[in-house]
DNA sequence: AGCTACTCCTGGTAGC
DNA sequence: TGCTACCAGGAGTAGC
């Protein structure tokens, strides 16, 4: 499912197609991926604007628009699970499960395609109203091992909802929190609070490290879901140490990995390398 | 505050 | 072979 590195990776691949065009015209066949808004409305709020800018925030891509140089608000989309972009000629024919398209000044249309239908295009004003509560960049500096330490010790959850929670960490999701973890020795279902400072910044380091990494090979590709624009999928799959790898060999010690229910989410561990804190009842 | 359950969706697949 | 039932999962919401 794309996370943050798959959603840096499409923002980095679709980026060089769309800024500086202009944007022509909207089209929505399902209406409920613009989030609530009506497509007449959304389609007025970006007709005309420029896309200033192709970045992300947590597993959002943001387009930034301007007119005639000012900012003009944004659009914000999320792929939740099967969300997919492709940059096609206009003339190309619609692709299956096309839900919102943007046609451009040059010809091209920005295809948001969405097999689950869990996916949004939103147009707002303020980029603050949908990035607003959003935690901070696991990658920018901001986010350092001290930063964690205080985080997790502040709360009284379980890591891994905790990390899952966009308002915490942003981008995460459950493929690269339970390699963080993995990689980090701490066990899902331990509390924040005692994970104690050098549990934090051996979390903070796996965290840099996988996302790092999975950017590197351009995201994840197991099923068919994720695909960059290009097409093609990512690498980082080949090198997961639990994630999907239930009843096989963990790659450090040889013990099976044991799947578990945590939060309603399928969760990997290896049971020999994460240890639960025996602190807990 | 933080937990669980439920909702939204549909293609893929396990099980019969 | 062909059918059905269930599963995956990000995030929002409701209820406890």
């Amino acid at each position: 499912m794309p996370e943050l590195p798959e959603v840096e990776t499409i923002a980095r691949l679709v980026r060089p197609a769309l800024v500086g065009r202009r944007i022509a015209g909207l089209r929505a066949s399902w209406k409920r991926t613009l989030g609530g808004a009506a497509p007449s409305s959304v389609a007025r709020a970006v007709c005309g604007a420029t896309l200033a800018s192709v970045g992300r925030r947590g597993k959002f891509v943001v387009l930034a628009l301007e007119r005639a140089g000012a900012p003009a608000g944004g659009l914000f989309l999320h792929l939740r699970m099967s969300g997919r972009l492709h940059v096609d000629p206009m003339e190309a024919p619609r692709r299956p499960y096309e839900r919102v398209s943007l046609a451009l000044d040059d010809g091209n249309e920005l295809r948001f395609v969405d097999v689950r239908k869990f996916g949004r295009f939103v147009f707002a004003r303020d980029p603050g109203a949908i990035l607003g509560a959003l935690g901070p960049e696991p990658l920018d500096a901001a986010f350092t091992a001290e930063w964690l330490d205080r985080g997790l010790r502040s709360r009284r959850r379980a890591l891994k909802p905790l990390l899952l929670d966009q308002t915490f960490v942003a981008g995460l999701g459950n493929i690269y929190v339970d390699e963080s973890l993995f990689r980090a020795r701490l066990h899902p279902l331990t509390r924040s609070d005692r994970v104690g400072p050098d549990g934090a910044a051996r979390l903070w380091r796996a965290i840099r490290r996988t996302l790092g990494e999975a950017i590197e090979r351009e995201g994840s590709s197991f099923d068919a879901f994720y695909l960059t624009p290009e097409g093609q999928p990512g690498s980082y799959q080949e090198r997961f140490r639990v994630y999907g790898r239930d009843a096989k060999p963990c790659r450090r010690c040889g013990t099976r990995i044991q799947r578990l229910v945590v939060g309603q989410r399928g969760t990997h561990v290896c049971p020999r390398c994460q240890r639960r804190s025996r602190s807990r009842r």
